[in-house]
DNA sequence: AATTCGTGGTC
DNA sequence: TGACCAAGAAT
């Protein structure tokens, strides 16, 4: 029977051998002592008969594809991302339409699926395969993790997955399996415990079938090893993992400490004029870089106020005379890091000026609003002004 | 190395 | 209903 080590025992293990293999580097030392033939074996022979094999990028060795939905799934859920997998290939069927296209439409298909770094390093990343790689994703993750967007894990995927390239993933699914099975008593966040899961990930890699390992493995973190309730019943790693043998997969992975979620607040305008609404662009550093949204003056600031109408004016002035002001319903958005209470006004122009205001503002027809590159939010709120206004009277 | 990046689902 | 978090990368 296989001795249960945990992982401060492993560590030992490791460290009290270092003296004995000079010749060897320390990382190559630890590799060797937690690699384990029987857990990849374990790991495939399941990912073969209860893994998922039908997916809409599985089946497929195309890298383009791969890669898509290797960056679509970053922190985010399967059932989230087939939807936009699906038209984002239908609209860009090839690394070279999506090189081509326009920013704007680029950003507008990935509008509502957050983290809009990942579109605009997409779209950088497209252009780079087709200028300096002929059109052809690289199989070497070391080459692949130079690309905007892509980082060791996703390198790793795609080449294993394209390329059947022996390279070992450590997304959060790796991370779950490996802090329960492994015992680590450590948040995985922290950098030491990630690189220790780092070691672990490559030691563990099998000498064959990299592919279906790396999908079980994620199969597993998806579908058995879930966060809560994990089916420990049906695992074929229950046998050799110690947080199942001490009860503890409710505890493991240890999780984030928890901080306070700062508060913020804007006011945003819609500045209307007949059909059209007033948008601009967003810088790329910081909250929904690069999409359209409304413009935004100080939250301090309200109607009647004699700062509110300087910003008001200062805000509308290349642009028109506003006629009336209206507030709307206040709501709020809640990020992963902090949550924004948003004041909507609606103003009416009065007069259109018809001077070019600032190239990163533009007037938008409102009947287009479904298909701009708008935040969430932004979108639920514009659509609902277009098609149910009653809704965001107070 | 710890933060900053979205959104929707789950409990 | 608010806390938690998912196929991470960039800084």
């Amino acid at each position: 029977m296989k001795r249960v080590v945990n992982e401060q025992q492993a560590v030992a293990d490791s460290s009290g051998q270092k003296t004995n293999a000079k010749k060897l580097a320390a990382k190559d030392v630890h590799a060797a002592n937690l690699a384990d033939p029987s857990f990849s074996k374990d790991v495939i022979d399941w990912q073969k008969q209860h893994g998922r094999h039908a997916l809409p990028w599985q089946n497929t060795r195309d890298a383009y594809r791969v890669w898509l939905s290797e960056i679509m799934l970053q922190q985010t859920q399967v059932a989230a991302v087939i939807p936009y997998y699906q038209r984002f290939l239908q609209t860009f069927p090839t690394v070279e339409s999506l090189a081509a296209a326009p920013s704007e439409e680029v950003m507008a298909h990935w509008s509502g699926l957050g983290y809009y770094s990942r579109a605009r390093n997409l779209h950088k990343c497209a252009q780079a395969i087709v200028a300096q790689h002929a059109g052809v994703f690289p199989g070497d993750p070391v080459i692949l993790e130079e690309l905007p967007g892509i980082g060791r894990s996703t390198a790793a995927a795609i080449a294993a997955f394209s390329y059947g390239t022996r390279a070992a993933i450590l997304d959060g699914n790796v991370k779950r399996v490996f802090a329960r099975v492994f015992g680590v008593e450590r948040y995985p966040g922290e950098k030491a415990v990630e690189n220790e899961m780092w070691l672990r990930a490559v030691a563990l890699l099998p000498a064959t079938g990299v592919e279906a390992y790396t999908q079980g493995l994620m199969d597993l973190g998806a579908t058995l090893c879930t966060r809560n309730r994990p089916s420990c019943n049906r695992c074929p790693l229950a046998q050799r993992c110690i947080a199942y043998a001490t009860n503890r997969t409710n505890e493991l992975p240890i999780r984030k400490p928890k901080k306070a979620v700062p508060e913020k607040s804007t006011v945003m305008l819609l500045i209307i004029d007949d059909d059209q609404i007033l948008l601009e662009q967003r810088p790329d550093k910081g909250i929904w870089g690069g999409l359209l949204s409304l413009p935004e003056i100080d939250a301090a600031l309200e109607p009647g106020n004699a700062d509110f109408d300087v910003a008001l004016m200062r805000a509308t002035a290349a642009f028109g005379v506003p006629d009336s002001v209206e507030k709307l319903t206040e709501f709020s958005h809640t990020f992963t890091h902090f949550k924004l209470h948003i004041t909507p006004y609606r103003i009416s122009l009065a007069r259109r000026l018809k001077i070019a205001g600032q190239s990163s503002h533009n007037w938008y027809p409102l009947h287009r609003m479904a298909v701009a590159p708008l935040p969430a939010p932004v979108k639920k709120l514009l659509l609902t002004l277009v098609h149910e206004p009653d809704l965001l009277s107070e």
